[in-house]
DNA sequence: CTAAAACATGAGTGGGGCTCATGTTAGTCC
DNA sequence: GGACTAACATGAGCCCCACTCATGTTTTAG
């Protein structure tokens, strides 16, 4: 079935600079029409035309247009992850649940704040199965945010450690996404609730190890 | 944009006898080709060959595509809700970790048996954004979910537990669905996790109430 | 100045979702 | 049995989408 590797990938990148603005417009279009219409409606055609670039143009870039969401997801993980480390420098939360609040803070202001974050966040919604195991974006940031969060903790380099981000990572996108689908600008019962369900399961999986 | 009440419904029911066979054999193939080729390979032409049925009698019944899998997905929801309760009728677990375990290992089951249940479980992928907020699939399984224990935990019909249930199915869908990816057998060490994750908070979150 | 690499373009191809006009079959009442 | 209705059956074809490719232009490197 699906053996293509270059599916849902980049093809070129842009290096002069009107490709450049022209990838980067691609995105934006790309992300304003995902809040517009939505993922199912989404239509290659229509981002290009938003973008003011032919259709062949974008097909320069992206292989499909599972690769234009996915640069789009990418170009999110990479803001999110920056902010993250921002902060995290600057306010050094000392334990477990100063570190889960402030990153659930910046995911909720980033999905309130960012063109076409909801939609796919950090990992492409229709990527077939079947592929990549193991491989897709979740797993990334897990691997990123554990390496940030690490020299925190203080127990940094367990395999341990790195299942539990896996695992809270995964919940916490799981329960915001219904936060954001029960109140465009999130519920604050249900924000509050992937809190306590993410410092109720790592201070259960973290502290016994740590000491 | 999508303003259509009809879309991903059902358009009739089948009453006579060959009807309801050709119905529940278009649920079968679609069920054999998401395992095959994945949600976004689907084709309803596939689907209605496979089926040995022409292509117009399957939009008889599904108003679109999005129809005949959401159709799907509620008969999958229907027979995990049903093993779900004959289970608890007989096995009588005592506690909340009891509950969670019986109902991780009952959903794992499905997974490996059931053709098709792990791609759409019970929320169809693709929906659109943007309309029946709250009215998704894993919320009408909270529900049933909450009706099946309450009695068993004692605390009915507060809105806590409702809240609870309801994203603890969440956690557990999407914790799942990793385990699946990683594993198509189900990574048994994630699937440990998920009950960890539901143990944790769901101890926090209802012990404190329950007394 | 020249060769190569990067870039630009949009009509056209293949294919998928879904319709609809035209039937045929099964139940129902007298 | 005949007459009437609702359920069912069918597949060529419409529309629109993702994506291609042949042909040309511009930028960069030496």
């Amino acid at each position: 079935m699906n053996q293509d590797r270059t599916a849902g990938t980049l093809r070129r990148l842009p290096v002069q600079k009107r490709s450049v603005e022209r990838f980067e417009r691609l995105l934006d279009a790309c992300a304003e029409l995902l809040d517009e219409v939505g993922y199912a409606a989404l239509t290659t055609k229509e981002v290009a035309r938003r973008a003011e670039v032919p259709i062949g143009t974008l097909y320069q870039f992206f292989s499909d247009k599972e690769g234009l969401i996915g640069a789009l997801a990418a170009r999110n993980l990479e803001t999110f992850l920056e902010r993250v480390a921002a902060r995290l420098e600057h306010e050094e939360p000392e334990d477990i649940s100063g570190i889960v609040d402030m990153t659930v803070d910046e995911f909720v202001t980033m999905r309130r704040t960012i063109t076409g974050f909801g939609v796919v966040d950090f990992g492409a919604a229709g990527q077939d199965h079947t592929l990549e195991p193991a491989l897709d974006n979740n797993t990334a940031v897990a691997e990123r945010l554990r390496a940030l969060t690490a020299t925190l903790t203080g127990a940094q380099g367990n395999a341990e450690l790195e299942i539990a981000v896996r695992v809270a990572l995964e919940c916490a996108d799981s329960v915001l996404k219904l936060a954001f689908r029960t109140d465009p600008q999130g519920d604050s019962q249900l924000i509050a609730e992937c809190k306590r369900v993410l410092n109720s399961y790592l201070n259960d999986r973290i502290r016994p190890l740590g000491n």
